[in-house]
DNA sequence: TGGCTCATGTAAGCCGTTACATGATTTT
DNA sequence: AAAATCATGTAACGGCTTACATGAGCCA
């Protein structure tokens, strides 16, 4: 029972739902919000606009602003549920990642020890940056998102915050136990 | 001054390094170990061996199991010189990720508070099941990596456990706040 | 003998990025 | 007057997965 929704067409009904409505407007929200975990291209945007609507999952409707072109499109009935289906899925769990910091580190072993550390005391400032700079957003993100206050929004950026400062800590103790030539402690399950 | 590699010729570079032969090889290290953050297939892996063989990075040798034909590889000079480079490059901190679990909890605002509960606690038991199946890993990983024993395959292991418990937290922690009621706490920078 | 592992490859197709192309409107 | 933003698209290319194809050796 799983959906067979595109990436990129997830996101733009989700987005198409929270209330953008042209092929600009979703890529600005993307931009805004979920690139971090969900990015999206105007490459890939607009020809998936086109194919949703073959599908019969979104409508376009003309829409010219002043002398300009514009389409903007709404969720059908067949959208809605579509999107409904998807978010509720049980089986679902993608959970891709390619993370270059961490195979560096799985090849520790052909380096030297002060090698390996500045790698992580790279990655620990890398993940600093990253902590402030979502902090940044943090304001913004509790007033509201795309007009209407909404919370999740907002609390997937609380995730990113304490997902990054999470990993700037294990960079932070790990380069410790190594330079102090101590194992890092074993796991805590 | 970033290596121009393309991404499975980082993993397979390591991998020969370590201790690999064949592209065979390559796959089952791989399948073992990185395929979490850094994958690869088969029809990735055999065409991308060749065009490492072009470029004079690795060099191939016939190396036939009674009767079966076998290519062994090898790094040569300027394919160890590439992978050093790499290895410490300070300027690359690729980290892609696509988490269909996080863009549907940013979606939470189009379905109930009970069916946002439901997703979270099923990512909890996601969770839950990849901690026991990377902890059943453990012991092999902490004797050793393809023969010898290695520091670092180990330590990323443990990241990953580690990581995937503090996600299931997450998951527990946010899922009671939102049954109760209560926003979570502000983010802990 | 049947299935598993070892071993190497190709072909089709999907998904995605980047660069290019165009042009109006708004802001500085 | 110039630059940024709004707005929509196409083309080329890269990277990856899946399915397919082949075949030897080993073990129950």
């Amino acid at each position: 029972m799983s959906s067979d929704l595109t990436p990129t067409a997830r996101v733009i009904l989700g987005m198409l739902r929270l209330g953008a409505r042209t092929g600009y407007d979703i890529k600005r929200a993307i931009d805004f919000s979920t690139r971090f975990f969900w990015s999206a291209s105007f490459g890939q945007i607009y020809p998936e606009l086109h194919r949703l609507e073959e599908r019969g999952l979104i409508k376009a409707q003309s829409d010219p602003r002043g002398g300009v072109k514009r389409t903007s499109y709404r969720l059908t009935r067949a959208g809605e549920s579509a999107l409904q289906e998807w978010l509720t899925d049980a089986e679902s769990f993608l959970f891709e990642m390619r993370d270059e910091h961490l195979l560096r580190f799985f090849f520790g072993d052909l380096l030297t020890r002060d090698e390996v550390v500045a790698n992580l005391r790279a990655q620990q400032r890398f993940c600093e940056r990253v902590v402030e700079q979502f902090q940044s957003f943090e304001p913004d993100a509790r007033t509201g998102f795309m007009e209407d206050a909404q919370l999740y929004p907002y609390l997937a950026l609380v995730y990113g915050i304490e997902y990054m400062a999470w990993r700037r800590d294990w960079c932070e103790r790990t380069a410790a136990a190594i330079e102090s030539g101590e194992l890092p402690p074993p796991p805590a399950g």
